[in-house]
DNA sequence: GGCATAAGGCACTGATTTGGTGCTATTTCA
DNA sequence: TGAAATAGCACCAAATCAGTGCCTTATGCC
């Protein structure tokens, strides 16, 4: 069956495995909270690459997510409240702010950063587009750790902003 | 200065360029709207390598979202009404349905699809995770071309459903 | 002190994806 | 017939990603 359409999967909303352990840790030492977890314990817990596992742990101490104690008896503990990370949070730390289009490149300043791509006057998507990626991201900011952690959740999906101004539904 | 955070960009909602390059062919092709462009005119118009275009319009008319014409004087139209074909077709098209976790990649017939990630049991993060995917998705269901040519938009942002049910803003 | 156990740093590999091109075949109009 | 267009497909180079190796430094405990 050649060309079976909507069965390939766009990775393009896809969290790499870097995020998906940072959010499995993070979401882990909520429980933990006060205490140091080493990333032995979780790695063992969830059957993660502990290696690869330290490493993210690390970028998330150095994005001031969580704070690290060396030695025996060591480990990470968030270094701040679980309603104040979100997954906007993680995903800055481990892979830097998203940006839809190559035009801009936002930081969490919002500088313009003017762009690398040649084709920007004549691009009759850029502003609109920009607006899509600013509404994704604001999703994400708005979830927080405790959204994770809150597994039942039977909560009707509520009705979308429209992006455009002339769609009435 | 080492360890700039927040000015790394993350690709997680980065459009592919092939998916750019397809926004802005149809873009272009809803001003044209009963004729045929070919992928030279739009190519030279906007400085898109033109092979790279043609590909990606061709698999553009393979997801029905464009016709073409074969031959000189042919290339490519709008198979339906503008309104019809959103940034989420396109990208289902260019790149497939996306998924944010491993675990699960939905078909448009949003099959379950039991997953390749073995820790699923013990995974903490999954189901929110959905929730937030199948919300960004729906927002890129919910724009649609007429929402791209549309430049200024002077719309304040709405304000963004709440994806927990705890956090009250 | 000495040792086990923790994080920190960094370079490195292998697999995959992505952007882009070459080449050929086929269709259409003049 | 020939120019111009799409269709198909293989191919390449660069970038990204998952994961590992190896070493250093710090801490607790005996
Ligand atoms: S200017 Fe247009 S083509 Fe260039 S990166 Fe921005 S959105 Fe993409
Ligand atoms: S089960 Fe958890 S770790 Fe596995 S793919 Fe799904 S979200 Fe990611």
């Amino acid at each position: 069956m050649p060309y079976a359409l909507g069965t390939l999967t766009s990775d393009m909303l896809q969290l790499t495995k870097r995020t998906e352990y940072g959010l499995i840790a993070l979401v882990h030492m909520v429980d933990q909270a006060g205490t140091f977890v080493s990333a032995r314990e979780i790695s063992e817990h969830y059957a993660v690459p502990r290696r690869l596992l330290a490493e993210v742990l690390k970028d998330l101490c150095r994005g001031s997510l969580v704070s690290s104690q060396r030695g025996a008896a060591g480990g990470y503990t968030l270094s701040r409240d679980a309603e104040a990370i979100t997954v906007g949070d993680v995903v800055e730390a481990l892979e830097g702010a998203p940006t839809l289009a190559g035009c801009e490149s936002t930081t969490t300043a919002g500088e313009p950063t003017s762009g690398d791509c040649d084709l920007e006057p004549q691009c009759p998507i850029r502003s609109p587009l920009h607006r899509l990626r600013e509404s994704i991201w604001r999703q994400m900011q708005a979830t927080s750790l405790v959204a994770l952690t809150a597994p039942p959740t039977p909560m009707v999906q509520p009705r979308l902003p429209d992006l455009s101004e002339n769609a009435a539904s």
